[in-house]
DNA sequence: AATGAATGAGTTTTCATTCAT
DNA sequence: AATGAATGAAAACTCATTCAT
């Protein structure tokens, strides 16, 4: 809401720029989503995105930073949206709810980036982002300390059993969440029952053994 | 075992073919690891395992074949390993604690491995593999109906309480593990704690809720 | 000094425009002969100078245009300084000490013109202007016979005894001259007895062989 | 002569890879010549020796270092043949004149590498070698002090007179013999008057001045 | 008239793959 | 059978030049 607002001030030229690099992004997104970093050419990007090369060159310093700008402008936003989902609550458990919603509504609207995310943040991190990336490795981290603070917290008032390590928790919350989402991105809709988030909690909250 | 009474009913010329092969898989594991599918060269892998280039593609095709024999006999390993384990007993408890137990047996002892297999199982599949590895992928949804079977027989027996579907514990189960491995990976020795398989179990196990 | 007035007489936009060319020709100089023709860019010149490209664009057809202009500018102030100095005196002797003497001035004070005047005048022509600078060449030539005939009539006035072909000599004291001059530019101020003409002159004046 | 010997006695592998390295030098040496580093191309010079892209590679680092190779090995193959003139006779005279002698034949012999020898121990040191090839820079200063010594000892041994710096002299005749051979360059077999050495050497040997 | 964003041809360089020895 | 020299297609990137504003 506030960006919109802000971009309304900027004066034309730097509207049609940011524009013009937004649709640059969109393109190389969906190539790379699609093809894989090294299989894309800028020369496709370019033609994709209706620019000439030395254009692209204008805007990205070369194609590592094209990709990082990319990934890293996403997954501020990504994190951004998610923090304040949790934040909007003071109930832990409310807290969990809304991280697993929001994250849910993430994926299901960006498809396309969330398979760059993943390729990003899990295992093979040198794909592309041999040691780059700080700034972003940097919010992953702050983030699962969030998560771990949330437990921390939901158990010193009471509301949750000290059944493990906070951070354990937080650890096993994220991966359970990827591991649904990434179902879901396989066959889109082909798991109806997992928008709700109480089924992906319940796993945590409720114990297996009798 | 079997594998090994196999290769020794193999002509002499044979079992030395299959031990140059295996030289060069290990020496483009090594560097496939560390540097990335894009970032390693044929002359690399030729220098590294001591055979000509040439020799290289008597073996394999190209260099998209030589990746794919890699990750999916790394894969076949991998899974079999684990598979062999959850048979070692038929308590469900127990087919799982084997399950998480072997599995960080084999993260540990092949952190190379496991990076290109995070690589390829998880998001950005099409890195290389563009629509490849299908017959990897069957092996890993078989293994997913193995976890969830595992899940319902114990509901069935009356061993597990009803919390989810079996399916879907099967997914979270997976995710965690891998969530505490890929920590590990990061930090080698660096939580001691996640060896107990019964550290990461517990998550599972008990209920969060009070 | 006729320059001055000639300048003073134009209206003064063309004034500013003459001014403006000036700027550009100037900041040319001092990257190319910093960076060679190859390695300056016209978006550096434009930088350099402070105007925009296509400023530049109109004041010079293109890349190779404007460094004609600067090369052939600089030479012909450079001959015509020179040449003015040798006309100063009817003496053969004090002609030629003239001559030393101002192409000495002539080399301090523009070091940077100097670099280019040899990339230009000496071997490789190509460099940038294949078989280009007819006019500077042409200058070069008649140059090299008013050093001849200074020569000759030295010799008919009886000055000179005629120990070589006047033209030979011209050469001579043309690369002679550079030769002490090249070396200044290397270590400015490193031959300060270089400074006296004469010590030049005499290599030529005096016999070597008793 | 030695270098032929040498080359027989090379295993025929060896020798087919100089011969072809040698074809490659010759074409870009050609090229060069004709129309300045910055023009040529490598893709040009590949399509005129005969050989792919890559192969050039295969030999030569970049283009630079195939530059600094043609550049370098000529001028090393100049600076020996003209000092073991030089070494050839005891007597200072004679030496000069072998040294003008033999720097005249290379000249004759080697029209095309003369052009780039002079684009680069001349003025614009940048074009290419900025900085580079100091082997060959230490080899010309080391070269001007043993022509400087032959001055010298000449002096000492009252066979020249002292009418000017070693050095000086040494500059000198290094420079006018360039001139000289500048001139033969422009139009070949137009003075033919030049090919005696003892025309040249008088202007140094017997005075100017009446 | 002045600007500088946009262009895309052209350059260097890499590397998977082939094939004669 | 094994080799590795030779290939050349394809990629990243630069920069002189144009032209709409």
């Amino acid at each position: 809401m506030e960006g919109l607002m802000e971009e309304q001030k900027l004066p034309r030229r730097e509207r049609e720029k940011l524009a013009q690099r937004q649709e640059m992004l969109d393109a190389a997104l969906d190539l790379f989503s699609k093809k894989g970093y090294g299989n894309v050419s800028m020369q496709e990007i370019a033609e994709k995105s209706e620019f000439a090369i030395g254009t692209l060159y204008k805007f990205f310093k070369n194609k590592e930073d094209l990709y990082r700008a990319l990934v890293s402008e996403q997954a501020v936003r990504f994190h951004d949206g998610i923090m304040e989902a949790i934040a909007a609550s003071d109930d832990e458990v409310e807290k969990l709810r809304n991280f697993v919603k929001a994250k849910g509504e993430v994926f299901r609207e960006n498809a396309a980036m969330i398979r760059l995310y993943f390729s990003e943040t899990q295992g093979a991190r040198h794909n592309v982002m041999v040691g780059i990336d700080l700034e972003m490795r940097k919010k992953h981290d702050d983030f699962m300390l969030v998560l771990a603070s949330i437990f921390e917290s939901g158990m010193d008032r009471g509301r949750f059993r000290r059944i493990a390590d906070p951070y354990h928790l937080a650890v096993a919350i994220e991966h359970v969440t990827n591991g649904f989402l990434l179902l879901w991105l396989e066959q889109p809709g082909g798991h109806p029952e997992l928008e709700d988030p109480d089924v992906i909690l319940n796993i945590l909250f409720k114990g297996l053994l009798v």
